[in-house]
DNA sequence: CTCGTAATAT
DNA sequence: TATATTACGA
């Protein structure tokens, strides 16, 4: 046990995107605020070979769109509201200060989110730390701390309603029993990720970082993308996928990852490439937006 | 300032 | 519904 520290980070470095690696660097380069604030809804425009830096806006401009005043009873969109930026050109730039489209947890993305959450130790794992450890480019602060709210609410759920019966002492892999499921549905999501067990129990022996085992085994390439999906025609949500695992969803390409910020990271390069593994059922049922929902689905690594 | 949580909004 | 936003105490 304990094998090295960088044992486990070294296995997120796998996962991890490659900065000078992989970065094929796809068309928009626009920066995420600005991406967003355009409120992109991807045309499907003939993908421009812009190739270029982007830039990141690292902690976003910081707003401070202080309070202000801004009823915006409009329904969206709203003037560019002064500031500095000018100039240039003379158009104003809307942009700036708008709400980003929602963020949809995959199940992907969550696995993400857990993983990182079991590997800081309940202890560190805060909003920022888990967001900078998932190195997922879009994510921001609060979206983490939003969701790690809801998933604690889910992890006391659990652990209040360790009952069962019959041998499912429950806790892992739920959804797999055929019998009692405890999700109410509103879990869909948090129960498609395995949750570490000492999850469940807060200062009890052993609550450090936990180590999944998974040594060298599939690996396909991964890629971080986000897409944002305008109103699709019509969808229910309510995926019900069992026994397979949850694929993420397809959608517009966008985007992509990069960002430096500055988070302390090791320089161990571990390039362990398995090919194999490649083919899995990635159709399913795609986003799901329904009501001109913009939102945005962002894609971690494919990790499983 | 960031976190945690509850309430609330969309 | 799921996620975002806000408020407020720690």
């Amino acid at each position: 046990m304990r094998e090295e520290d960088s044992n486990w980070f070294a296995k997120w470095e796998e996962e991890l995107p490659s900065p000078e690696e992989l970065m094929p660097l796809s068309q928009t380069l626009i920066t995420p605020d600005l991406a967003l604030a355009f409120d992109i809804q991807n045309p499907n425009s003939p993908l421009p070979k812009t190739h270029h830096q982007q830039h990141q806006q690292t902690t976003p401009p910081l707003g401070v769109h202080t309070p202000s005043s801004h009823p915006n009873s409009s329904a969206e969109f709203d003037s560019a509201e002064l500031g500095g930026t000018a100039g240039s050109g003379g158009v104003d730039e809307p942009a700036r200060t708008l709400k980003r489209p929602r963020l949809v947890w995959t199940p992907q993305l969550h696995k993400r989110f857990v993983d990182a959450v079991a590997h800081l130790g309940i202890k560190n794992a805060v909003p920022k730390t888990i967001m900078q450890l998932m190195s997922v480019d879009g994510l921001t602060r609060e979206n983490v701390a939003s969701h790690l709210q809801k998933y604690r609410l889910y992890l006391k759920r659990m652990q209040g309603l360790s009952n069962g019966g019959s041998g499912n002492g429950n806790g892992s892999i739920p959804g797999l029993s055929g019998g009692g499921m405890v999700d109410t549905a509103t879990d869909q999501l948090f129960a498609s990720s395995p949750v570490p067990p000492h999850f469940l129990h807060p200062g009890r022996g052993n609550s450090d970082h936990y180590m999944p085992f998974v040594p060298v085994a599939a690996m396909h390439h991964h890629h971080q993308m986000a897409a944002v999906v305008g109103h699709p025609p019509q969808l229910q949500q309510q995926y019900r996928h069992f026994g397979s695992p949850p694929n993420g969803q397809f959608e517009v390409p966008f985007l992509s990852r990069q960002s430096h910020q500055q988070v302390q990271r090791m320089g161990t390069s571990v390039h362990s490439s398995s090919p194999v593994v490649p083919s899995y059922v990635e159709d399913l049922e795609s986003a799901t937006a329904a009501n001109g929902r913009k939102v945005l689905t962002l894609f971690p690594t494919g990790d499983d």
